[in-house]
DNA sequence: GAGCACCTGGCG
DNA sequence: CGCCAGGTGCTC
């Protein structure tokens, strides 16, 4: 589920903790969280432990973490995360291990200050209280452990996501390569994926240009994440919204002025979910501390059927195109 | 491009 | 029971 600003946000949070630090464990409690992984669960156990996190980063979905040998050179090799639809990173600092995992009774201390993931202090919320029925520590698939005592916990609970290692390559561009990324390599597993709509070096235009190219439905080019990534089905539908354009229009019926409206929506709407990190429907979705985004309070579009059109007052409707639903105004958004 | 596979749920 | 769910990758 989570899109380029559920990802990001997971990314902010995952850096101050885990950069500089050394993975010493990788406990696989799930083999199929790891079934990307060449040489499976113990290859990547092996790929990891005694490795240190020099940075975190992102293109569209795909988070990877740099990682360096003892000596300070990097590996070569970068610990991709996904996190499919319903995958979560979360950073738990020693005392805040459950305790039945606790080495020793009674080594229980007050919790360390979660990372700071940007959220505005005044949106902020308590931690989710965790009932039985939903916890999702029970997803718990991978846990890296690092040498400072924390924890990093992969949590899963339909388990489209994973974690693998990818061996780096170069960027064909030469630019930097990604969000976060110190320089121009990124994992080979990560080079199809098309830069982001936050990425320096997306070059927006040329991207509406090449949506014209296409016939097919311009929101089946939005979510094709070889021409621009990171979007998603809720921040489609929020960006055609926002831009009046109809799911359904085939690209090639587009005029650049158009097209290249719709990619600065797209960029637009996912950078206020960014702000307010993030969009989240239940516990399904959270930060690295476990807390929730707000953006789901601010969907014009997704989920919405038959509800006003907040322009207009038309409903809202629903269509499901190729297994996906599309909610859409029938009135702001025509087809053209 | 569409269709299906990969999975575990919640809800009606 | 059937339908729904924030994604991707592979086959036809």
């Amino acid at each position: 589920m989570p899109e380029l600003p559920e990802v990001e946000v997971v990314r902010r949070g995952l850096g101050p903790h885990a950069v500089g630090r050394t993975i010493i464990g990788v406990e696989i409690r799930d083999p199929r969280s790891a079934r990307r992984q060449a040489g499976g669960a113990s290859g990547l156990e092996q790929m990891l432990v005694g490795t240190t996190v020099t940075a975190i980063a992102r293109r569209g979905k795909f988070l990877w973490w740099r990682l360096a040998d003892p000596d300070g050179a990097d590996t070569g090799h970068a610990l991709m995360t996904h996190l499919g639809m319903s995958g979560q990173l979360r950073v738990r600092s020693r005392a805040a291990v459950p305790a039945h995992d606790a080495a020793s009774p009674g080594a229980a201390a007050p919790d360390a200050a979660p990372p700071d993931v940007d959220l505005p202090a005044d949106l902020r919320a308590p931690a989710p209280s965790e009932g039985p029925a939903s916890d999702p520590v029970r997803h718990l698939r991978i846990r890296l452990a690092l040498d400072d005592g924390s924890h990093v916990d992969f949590i899963d609970q339909r388990l489209f996501g994973g974690l693998w290692t990818s061996p780096l390559v170069t960027a064909d561009d030469g630019r930097t390569s990604a969000w976060g990324s110190p320089d121009d390599l990124l994992p080979r597993d990560a080079a199809h994926i098309a830069r982001d709509v936050f990425d320096d070096a997306a070059d927006l235009p040329a991207i509406a240009r090449a949506i014209r190219r296409r016939r097919a439905p311009v929101k089946s080019l939005l979510l094709a994440q070889d021409l621009v990534s990171g979007i998603g089905n809720i921040y489609a539908d929020e960006a055609l919204w926002a831009a009046r354009a109809h799911h359904a229009t085939p690209g090639q019926a587009l005029s650049q002025v158009r097209a290249h409206r719709i990619l600065r929506a797209c960029r637009a709407v996912m950078e206020r979910a960014l702000a307010v990190g993030g969009t989240s429907f239940d516990a399904l979705y959270v930060n690295v501390d476990g807390r929730s985004g707000y953006f789901a309070r601010s969907l014009e579009a997704y989920g919405r059927e038959g509800e006003p059109c907040s322009r207009c007052g038309t409903a809202l409707r629903r269509q499901v195109r190729s297994g996906r639903s599309c909610f859409f105004c029938p009135r702001c958004q025509r087809r053209r």
